[in-house]
DNA sequence: AGTCGCTTGACTTTCACAGTCCACTGTGA
């Protein structure tokens, strides 16, 4: 099975931890991470890159030393150098660094000073009052590392949707070739497309399952077997993830897959359904008395407890058996409603490709706009650009638009909001943009009446259209910033200001939760991906899903709408 | 250390802030 990009690119990632922690020289450690950044936002293999004797080094931040590991780790799996980096380290080092505050250099320090070796040695000694002792350390480092291990997610597991789509996804098409399987699929929390994934719950029909699961445990990225059966096996696979499968005869497939996609609080209430229509409802079938009454399609499911199917995104129990009792499903946005993309990068800041290549990716997908939206000044560290730089990229944007034929390049800029809810660039250079998105990049650490103030104050410029990644959060990396959402979503309705859905798999931030306040409120939401590149496009779908999960139609949507109705939409006062 | 554009060497994100050592370092965006 070849190397997935994601994997390259974790390796790399992990070895630069690695070399930050053994103090290793900073353009090293950022070599390491430039390329995994390459890596993953290759739409491309790259393992299918090196099959075809394709040149890596012709890659950004991949030169020949590079290449050659690559070239390596694809043909042969393994990493020498990470192994050999890795050999004596303690990998509880890296856990420690994902508590906030805590780096690479401190991690380090405190493992070394006081002889730990796992992250509950750690709490330990801030139990003990060890840590303040340590010099460079102090009570509150000390009262702050306590209190996140307290919480206990540091260690948890779960997966991105990407990232699990990407060991998924090959993992159903070689179940789908085993001998007498009929029909395989991923249920679970994927199928429900919810933003992270814990594992992967595979559901096969077929008749012999004793041979279909030692097909099963026979794939090779399978690391190790927890349990293996006739009907049930769980494994664990080289990146980490486990996977449980379950054979069922596929009379049964409507009821399993009912079962297995979950969520448990819609199945509960779902079987409750069934109760009150005298059937009882397991993952078998349907029965009324003892005799099998259906199950073997979900439609089947839904119709014998008197309700219409509903899409596997909206199974949380959050009203959507009572809408679909009314027949008041909403009719969700589609990826294919989506008509452009409203945040991106080009090279002038942070992004990998130039406004020509991102406008010939966007009109690739078929899209009739592209915003892009570099960064304002402030944000040096991402190469913000200054108010004259703006100034020349609007005329370039106009240049290029004369070439092109039904598509259109937005300008626009992701303007920062500084800490007292200013924006970084006047309105007066704000007007000159078809489209201005407001994000928070700094000051993370407000309080929640500060930085909601904060937010709605920058929406007070009638120039923003729309406020990017509102809440901050990196899924399993950060927390979102205090806020008071429903404050939020109120005076982005009164003012006509739109909230971002950022669709990067990383962030997904709005929530589904709140994306569904918010259209409740009549606030837009832009689906966008914030691509750095040209890939980055592709994480549109992502978006949609997130969309879907709550519960958002077509016109909930802003970047549904037609340039024309778009640009009208964009006018606020 | 590794890339890139040039052939032998220049360049690689910058800056504010918290916290502890009150001048400095590490962290995080």
């Amino acid at each position: 099975m070849p190397v997935h990009n994601s994997e390259i690119a974790s390796k790399f990632d992990h070895l630069a931890d690695l070399l930050e922690i053994k103090d290793a020289n900073e353009f090293r450690v950022r070599a390491y991470r430039n390329a995994a950044n390459t890596i993953r936002d290759q739409s491309r293999s790259i393992a299918s890159m090196v099959k075809e004797g394709d040149d890596l080094s012709e890659l950004p931040d991949i030169g020949d030393d590079l290449a050659g590991k690559i070239t390596t780790i694809v043909r042969t799996g393994k990493f020498p150098l990470l192994e050999e980096v890795a050999e004596d380290m303690d990998e509880a080092i890296v856990d420690a660094t994902r508590i906030p505050g805590i780096g690479p250099k401190r991690a380090k320090a405190l493992f070394d000073m006081l002889d730990l070796s796992s992250l509950d040695d750690l709490e330990d000694a801030a139990e003990e009052g060890e840590i303040a002792d340590v010099s460079g350390f102090g009570e509150k480092t000390q009262a702050r590392i306590k209190k996140e291990l307290k919480q206990g997610d540091i260690t948890e597991q779960r997966f991105h949707l990407d990232t699990a789509e990407d060991f998924a996804e090959p993992l159903i098409a070689y179940i789908r070739e085993i001998d007498g399987v009929e029909k395989a699929e991923i249920a679970g929390s994927y199928r429900r497309r919810k933003e992270t994934v814990g594992d992967l719950d595979i559901l096969v029909a077929g008749q012999d399952g004793g041979a279909i699961i030692d097909a099963f445990v026979a794939y090779d990225e399978v690391d190790e077997v927890e349990s293996k059966g006739k009907t049930r096996s769980t494994v664990t696979l080289r990146s980490g993830i486990n996977v449980d499968l379950r054979v069922i005869p596929e009379e049964s497939w409507g009821a399993a897959i009912h079962y297995f996609t979950g969520s448990k609080k819609h199945n509960v209430a779902g079987r409750r359904r069934a109760q009150d229509r005298g059937l009882k409802l397991n993952e078998y079938g349907l029965y009324e008395e003892k005799s099998r009454v259906g199950g073997a399609t979900e439609d089947e499911v839904y119709d014998a407890i008197g309700l219409p199917w509903i899409d596997p995104v909206l199974r949380e129990d959050r009203g959507e058996i009572e809408a679909a009792e009314e027949g008041d499903l909403p009719d969700l946005v589609t990826l294919d409603d989506i008509r452009g993309d409203l945040h991106s990068h080009t090279t002038a800041s942070d992004g990998k490709h130039s406004l020509r290549q991102m406008a010939e990716a966007a009109m690739d997908r078929g899209y009739k706009y592209l915003a892009i939206t570099d960064h304002s000044k402030s944000q040096t560290q991402a190469g913000g650009l200054s108010a004259d730089d703006l100034e020349r990229q609007i005329d370039d944007i106009a240049e290029l638009n004369d070439g092109f034929n039904g598509f259109r390049l937005l300008a626009g800029c992701e303007v920062d909001i500084l800490e007292d809810g200013d924006l970084d660039f006047p309105d007066s250079l704000l007007s000159k943009l078809d489209l201005v998105v407001a994000s928070i990049h700094s000051k993370l650490d407000l309080d929640e009446e500060a930085q909601t103030d904060r937010i709605i104050r920058a929406m007070d410029s009638p120039e923003v259209n729309i406020i990017g990644h509102p809440t901050g959060r990196m899924l399993e990396k950060r927390r979102p910033y205090p806020l008071d959402m429903e404050r939020l979503i109120e005076a982005a309705a009164d003012r006509g200001c739109a909230l971002e859905l950022n669709a990067n798999p990383n962030r997904l931030d709005l929530s589904d939760i709140h994306c569904r306040q918010a259209a409740e409120l009549g606030v837009r939401i832009a689906i966008s991906t914030d691509a750095h590149a040209t890939g980055g496009l592709g994480n549109m779908r992502y978006g949609v899903d997130q969309a879907r999960r709550g519960w958002l139609n077509r016109k909930d949507v802003l970047n549904t709408l037609s340039w024309h109705n778009l640009s009208r939409a964009l006018k606020r006062s």
